[in-house]
RNA sequence: GCCCUCGUAGCCCAAUUGGCAGAGGCAGCCGACUUAAAAUCGGCUCAGUGCGGGUUCGAGUCCCGCCGAGGGCACCA
């Protein structure tokens, strides 16, 4: 049956009129300030990871940004004061890019680009406070990188070293470990290879136990893959450190274990070829051996990630002439040096067990080095598993140690625990904790950065830059060649590199390499707090106000990296006694990709969906309804199972409710129908606990169910004026303003009030929730065989005799005795026969 | 190779966490309204839960083994 309502213009559903007569008013009003020092609420600090500022936003800004708004628009409802703010992460390679290819300067490309960016975003209609929007690549946000730079630099936790660095051969620049991607740069794709240089580090594996261990606070909030993956990235081994003693070396050797219960079955040592050991045990060697070292090195050198990676690849490596001694037994081992020991583990040096490590006995095999079983392992049917040394397969499994002297018969975990004592009693050896942790590497040889706020002074060395005199701010982009050369284009910026020493007064340079992007986005979530101060990077009582982030929402492409390096600052601030907290993001959610066609989106493959093409088909609303109701907000959503038309068709159908109410504002729903008003405030009930668990998708459909109610009520039940359908409406208005903030506007305007989004989420009446009668199923032998309406308090021994006569029972049963009557009152009894 | 997650109608997804397999949507079909179409409204069809075992009165849900998809890690001693 069709409303009565006329279909003309004004009565039509138009998302273009609808978004063109709010979004003014937002833009005027700015609803969702959150600045107010006596709003005595309960805060909520909702945040979305900031983007980079590519000009316009894309089909993953906008689910990340609709998903992320549900959650912070539905605590406005609740009656909470939130602070959910916005900025750009616009420092990095696109804006230097831009200026290479196109001759832009970089600034002026970033400030155009957030320009156009703000204003889709306002579009878009996130809950955004716009009073505190932030850009990492001002000067007014870059100072304090600068100055937290300075105060780890202080504690020592900033520090330059020379090392062998991950260097991407085509952005002519080092990366850090985790911006290397299976041995390929993450952002470009080149084979990385290693280089000999002197960078700028934080010392995150300073805090590797805390890194790790304070994971276990945030198990049941944050999402468990990404809490394994750092706990993986951390990387933490226990084990042991092994003193050797060096034939013709004063100094001995220290090497790193997990199995100091192998090491009567070490038969060689391995040092990498590329340590500072391993060249100077070389030097001791022939001639002959030394060119072979030194080639072998070269050939090392040039090898890239990518194919040192590769598991298939044989083992190589060069024999020194030299020998260390077993610290158990005294036996003399060889030393090799090759490519399978990494330098910057452990000590960089190992001692070899084939028997009982596959890259030790590959390694074996290639040398025809021997191999000493010290461990009866046993294989499935508890016969001895075969020689390593033939079967080529290590025995790498648990069992009782042999050929160990007086170990054997210990099992594995009782002779690591002797073997540790024996040597720490010997001044050979102790416990030890190892990590696949680096430090963090964070000099970067590119222009668009922060420069690190370092004088270089030939009499005082590295002087920091004084709080006073920052920020260091980066000269002008004309006349520098920003093309990438291996060194910082800055080093050509002569005026700006030549200064004075802050500690000498004498002659001086700057240095000229810039942070990381990721130092940008390790503390923004503490800037937006205040976003203005001048005398300090953020207020410290606005932190204890807000802070830590109660929900934290973003890609799972930066689970490891970003958030371990937030978490880190996070911990440094706290030892510096600026805030109180240890972990900066009580909860995150990670929200999935959008797909097309099965693949992610890009030019490349052709099946590029536009945002902005999907906006001015659908509008605003039906593409941010789309975002929640495709699916769990972790799944990725592929556009092409997905109907923003749907979700247009939904959205007008909800908006004709408002239209089509028949009653003035503010009468009391109680006398109105009361099967609509059961499902109102049920929905109301559960759309609640839904929300605080992240199932938006089926908020949507419960929504959607609430509207047909609301529908058939209108048309064919209680009627237009009956207040129970004002009542439907309007929490149709509110649960709407979650996802499509436009209509929920529009709605609630027709409705007779003002600004949904703090409508307030409706009171729920409990007396509403009780049923009056449910349906309990009776089964025979788990079979459905007949259903009883019964009172919801119904007894137990009540139902069973309710059941027992049921008619498709009785049928069922066919005389059947009655072994069992299991009964779950009020909704199931399971009747079980002989 | 190791670890994790996931397999429910043609499709996207629900299922009170061990209790009627279907809430919502897309697509499809039928009907009402219309001169007709669109829009709107009403209705309908469609799976026994990837496969095989097990536990249980009862399994989509728990356990074991396969198959398939996705993700993470991968010389870290």
């Amino acid at each position: 049956m069709t409303s009565a309502s006329p279909e003309t213009d004004e009565h039509r559903y138009d998302f273009r009129v609808i978004e063109e007569r709010w979004l003014p008013v937002w833009q005027e009003t700015q609803p969702f300030r959150s600045g107010d020092a006596a709003d005595e609420r309960p805060t909520k600090y909702v945040l979305d990871m900031f983007p980079y500022p590519s000009g316009d936003l894309h089909m993953g800004h906008a689910e990340a940004y609709a998903l992320g708004d549900v959650i912070a628009r539905y605590w406005i409802q609740r009656g909470y004061n939130v602070l959910h703010p916005i900025g750009w992460d616009s420092f990095g390679l696109p804006a230097e890019n831009a200026a290479i290819q196109r001759g832009l300067d970089p600034r002026g490309w970033t400030e155009d680009n957030i320009a156009q960016q703000r204003t889709s975003m306002e579009r878009y209609a996130c809950s955004f406070d716009w009073d505190r929007v932030l850009a990492t690549h001002r000067p007014d946000y870059y100072r304090w990188n600068q100055w937290i730079f300075t105060r780890l630099h202080e504690r020592g936790l900033a520090y330059r070293k020379h090392s062998n660095v991950n260097w991407c051969p085509k952005d002519l620049t080092v990366l850090a470990n985790e911006q290397v991607v299976g041995g390929l740069c993450e952002r470009c794709d080149t084979p990385v290879t290693k280089k000999k240089l002197n960078q700028w580090y934080f010392k995150v594996t300073d805090y590797a136990d805390r890194l790790l261990d304070d994971l276990d606070t945030l198990a049941d909030t944050w999402p468990s893959k990404v809490i394994a993956m750092q706990r993986n990235w951390i990387g933490r081994s226990t084990g042991a450190d092994v003193v050797f003693a060096i034939e013709g070396r004063e100094e001995p050797v220290h090497v790193y274990t997990t199995r100091p219960d192998t090491l009567h079955g070490a038969t060689f040592m391995v040092v990498a070829a590329d340590s500072d050991l391993a060249a100077e045990l070389a030097e001791g060697a022939e001639a002959s051996v030394q060119d072979e070292f030194s080639s072998y090195v070269e050939q090392v050198k040039a090898a890239s990630e990518i194919d040192r990676l590769s598991t298939e690849r044989p083992k190589t490596g060069v024999f020194l002439q030299r020998y260390a001694v077993n610290p158990v037994n005294g036996e003399r081992l060889p030393i090799w040096a090759s490519d399978y020991v990494l330098a910057d583990y452990g000590h960089g040096a190992i001692m070899a067990v084939p028997a009982h490590d596959q890259r030790d006995l590959d390694f074996a095999r290639a040398m025809s080095l021997p191999v000493r079983l010290v461990l009866d392992v046993r294989g499935e049917d508890g016969e001895p598993v075969e020689d390593p040394a033939t079967s080529g397969v290590a025995a790498a499994g648990d069992g009782t140690l042999i050929n160990s002297g007086d170990l054997d018969g210990l099992s594995k975990a009782e002779a690591i625990a002797a073997v540790v004592e024996r040597l720490a009693g010997d001044g050979v050896g102790e416990a030890s904790t190892n990590y696949r942790l680096r430090d963090w590497l964070i000099s970067r040889q590119r222009y668009w950065g922060t420069p690190i706020p370092i004088v270089h002074c030939e009499a005082c060395g590295e002087v920091p830059v004084p709080d006073d005199q920052l920020p260091v701010e980066l000269p002008p982009a004309e006349g520098l060649d920003l093309k990438p050369k291996g060194t910082s284009p800055l080093g050509a910026a002569t005026e700006w590199v030549n200064t004075t020493c802050p500690s000498c007064g004498g002659a001086a340079t700057r240095d000229t390499d810039t942070m990381d992007t990721f130092v940008d986005s390790s503390w923004y979530f503490l800037r937006f707090l205040s976003p203005g101060k001048t005398d300090g990077p953020f207020d410290l009582d606005e932190a204890k106000r807000w802070a830590p982030i109660d929900q934290y929402v973003g890609g799972v492409t930066h689970a490891i990296l970003h958030l371990l390096y937030a978490r880190f600052f996070t911990k440094a601030l706290h030892d510096m006694g600026m805030i109180d907290f240890e972990e900066p993001f009580s909860a995150l959610l990670n929200q999935g990709m959008v797909q097309m066609d099965g693949s992610a989106m890009s030019k490349s493959r052709g099946n590029l969906v536009r945002l902005s093409e999907q906006l001015d088909e659908f509008g605003v609303d039906a593409v941010r309804l789309t975002m929640s109701f495709a699916g769990p907000p972790e799944d990725d959503i592929d556009w092409a199972d997905v109907s923003p038309a749907g979700s247009a068709k939904f959205l007008a159908r909800a908006w004709r409710l408002a239209r089509d109410v028949d009653s003035s504002p503010g009468v009391d729903p109680a006398t109105g129908d009361a099967a609509l008003r059961a499902v109102t405030h049920r929905t109301l009930h559960d759309c609640a606990d839904l929300v605080e668990g992240f199932r938006f998708n089926v908020v949507v459909a419960r929504t959607m169910e609430l509207v047909n109610a609301t529908r058939k009520a209108i048309d064919s039940g209680a009627g237009p004026a009956d207040p129970a359908v004002r009542e439907a409406a309007e929490a149709v208005a509110v649960l709407l303003s979650l996802f499509a903030p436009y209509v929920a506007e529009d709605m609630w305007s027709m409705l007779g009030h003002e600004n949904v989004a703090r409508a307030g989420w409706p009171a729920v009446d409990e007396s509403l929730l009780v049923e009056e009668t449910v349906t309990c199923v009776v089964q025979v032998k788990g079979k459905v065989r007949d259903r009883l309406e019964v009172p919801p308090g119904i007894g137990e021994d009540e139902l069973r005799e309710l059941a027992l006569a049921a008619p498709g029972v009785v049928r069922a049963m066919d005389g059947a005795a009655v072994r069992t009557v299991i009964v779950r009152a009020p909704r199931l009894v399971n009747i079980v026969t002989v």
